[in-house]
DNA sequence: CCCTTTAAGCTTTTT
DNA sequence: GCTTAAAGGG
């Protein structure tokens, strides 16, 4: 049922504010200026609403979101599926950056020309990028610290196909093809490379993809580095596809990574994109946004004006600075504080956050171990977040949720679309294979439930989880999921995954609740700021707030202000930082980043208590 | 083997 | 900028 432009309404009742209505309605290029909790997601699956269901994306075409993280696109994807009706879903499409350039060249790597023609078989390059760093030593380049990133540069910076550059020709042409001892290797920058190339030699691929898309919805766009920029304005630079990309240049805090500095300002300026300012602040107390309107200022000229929103009085928020002398001090406070929040403040454990500048470890044992005395668990969430938004271990922990309960329909539902697509009948007519793969799987939750009842060690719980693999079939969710189809990958993250889980088992002899547990779900989480961006918490402990955590600050003291202002911004209702001068590796100073301390008190609101003594 | 000097990592994601 | 690991010298 078609909507007419005048009758659409943002579904759900829900209100946008003016600008964000506006953005909306703009079938143009733009550019939307979100900061901290003004609902970007919300934006964005609305705006799909209104394309969609108005047909301006004039069925059979479709919506192209590109976010930068796995779960970023999940969730838009998730939100959009709240908001339009279920037979418009099939045309939003929702990828990561990568995922968008590797399908491109999977898809169409056989119009390469035969001299860049890869091999098909091609493998990732690690994070470490050894398979590169040892092609260039087989030309006698031998990379380190200090040349890494000029090499590095030379390989990624010339366009396909390469000229006058013989070095890097031949190892370019040594990755794609691979010999008898070495497997073709290809990095994501890579990829993105071969498909700008293939775009701009194939000007029948290149129409076709802009005749399938009309829209594309760029997430996180302060984040994009000059090659996806590249990719995105050869795949739509004057074409009739819109763009609406979304981005907050106050959270640029992967500069560092690469991130181009001036895509703000390029995209507008080429795209004649439209810019709009979201004024909302769905997330932080009105005192808080007194601290982020400050730091704005010092970011930048534009004055920031965040509207909190209604349900907060004008004198809500909490914010504070701690001075100690010693770490141990400073964890017990912090923990003592944590159970006062959730005991009597009836804050829940999942809602709170202990954010550090750079390195978990160091901070996580002391505080752990405090909050087990208050009987609050804490841990250090990198290595959950990792694991958790693995689809493996997903399809897992669905198994043996719906296993236990077989009333858990979020759970069936996950392991049945997963088992359908496996077997490569999703989208069939035929109701017979649909009703004996329900039944096999119906059957087979049965045996999972009654062998997890009887498992007495690690061990038992590896063998089952071999078994749940097995059922799947491990050939098929390596085709199905092919970030799993080389290597002992998916047996590392299955290992991890029986680890944790026997140990929570041992500690609670509950398995949904080890599952709760693993999920984090009674647990405090400590991450670095990096990690926590993108997320919102009622309590906020930003810990070792000193010089040694923002060693790089006056090297980069305008990244590290928007760190600091992404983890600040994190918090709804309570905000602390800790400084103390003794930790159990060194001691610490403040003044290098006093700047950042007096936006804090610039701001007002900020109380300040001093635990020298005592 | 021990002491000194040099180098790398630190904040990240992606199939 | 500082901490830790690896490499080098006697």
């Amino acid at each position: 049922m078609l909507i007419s432009m005048n009758d659409w309404k943002p579904s759900d009742g829900l209100t946008l504010e003016t600008e964000a209505l506006k953005a909306v309605y703009d079938l143009e290029n733009s550019l939307v200026i979100a900061g901290p909790g003004a609902g970007k997601t919300e934006l964005l699956a609305q705006k799909a609403s209104f394309l969609l269901e108005t047909n301006n994306c004039i069925n059979p075409k479709k919506i192209l979101a590109i976010s930068f993280k796995k779960d970023a696109a999940y969730n838009l994807k998730e939100r959009v599926s709240l908001r339009i009706p279920s037979n418009l879903e099939g045309r939003f499409i929702s990828q990561t950056f990568d995922s968008f350039a590797k399908s491109l060249l999977d898809r169409f790597l056989f119009s390469l020309p035969e001299e860049y023609r890869l091999n098909p078989n091609y493998e990732i390059a690690d994070t470490q990028q050894n398979a590169i760093i040892r092609t260039f030593a087989k030309f006698n380049i031998y990379i380190n610290k200090d040349n890494k990133s000029y090499y590095f540069n030379r390989l990624l910076s010339q366009q396909l196909p390469i000229k006058d550059d013989d070095l890097i020709k031949n190892i370019w042409l040594f990755l794609l093809k691979g010999d008898e001892h070495n497997k073709a290797t290809l990095s994501f920058p890579m990829i993105t490379l071969l498909a700008i190339y293939i775009l701009k030699t194939n000007p029948y691929i290149l129409i076709s993809l802009r005749e399938t898309y009309s829209h594309i919805f760029l997430d996180e766009f302060q984040d994009t580095t000059e090659l996806q920029y590249e990719l995105i304005k050869t795949c739509f630079l004057n074409s009739s596809s819109s763009i609406t990309a979304v981005g907050d240049n106050r959270q640029r805090i992967m500069l560092w990574a690469g991130a181009k500095q001036d895509v703000f300002d390029s995209f507008k300026k080429e795209f004649k994109a439209k810019e709009y300012l979201l004024k909302m602040n769905h997330r932080s107390a009105p005192r808080l946004l007194e601290i982020q309107k400050i730091v704005n200022n010092y970011l930048q000229d534009k004055p920031f004006v965040p509207i909190p929103n209604p349900k907060w009085s004008k004198d809500d928020g909490v914010a504070e600075i701690w001075y100690f002398m010693d770490y141990k001090k400073e964890s017990k406070l912090v923990a003592k504080s944590i159970s006062e929040l959730i005991e009597s403040h009836k804050v829940s454990t999942n809602d709170i956050c202990i954010i550090v500048k750079q390195t978990v470890d160091k901070f996580a044992k002391s505080i752990i171990e405090e909050l087990k005395a208050v009987n609050v668990t804490a841990r250090n969430e990198t290595i959950f977040q990792d694991l958790l938004k693995e689809d493996v271990v997903k399809l897992i922990l669905n198994t043996l949720k719906s296993a236990i309960d077989t009333l858990n329909s979020d759970a069936w539902l996950s392991i049945w679309h997963s088992k359908i697509n496996f077997e490569g009948i999703q989208g069939s007519k035929n109701e017979y294979s649909f009703n004996k793969i329900r039944k096999e799987l119906k059957i087979y939750l049965k045996v999972v439930n009654k062998k997890l009842n009887s498992i007495r060690s690690v061990d038992e719980l590896q063998l089952l989880f071999i078994d749940i693999l097995e059922f799947y079939d491990l050939n098929k969710i390596r085709k199905y999921y092919p970030q799993y189809s080389q290597g002992t990958y998916i047996n590392k993250l299955r290992e991890n995954m029986e680890q944790f889980l026997y140990q929570y088992f041992h500690e609670t002899k509950d398995w949904l609740m080890a599952i709760e547990v693993f999920e984090g779900k009674n647990s405090i989480p400590i991450m670095t700021i990096h990690k926590s961006k993108g997320l919102e918490y009622e309590a906020v402990f930003f810990v070792g707030f000193d010089d040694k955590a923002f060693w790089s600050f006056s090297k980069q003291q305008q990244e590290d202000t928007c760190t600091f202002f992404v983890g600040l911004s994190r918090a709804k209702r309570y905000l602390y930082f800790t400084f103390s001068k003794r930790r159990e590796w060194t001691s610490c100073t403040n003044e290098h980043i006093s700047i950042l301390y007096q936006m804090l008190r610039e701001s007002k609101v900020v109380e300040e208590s001093n635990f020298y003594e005592g």
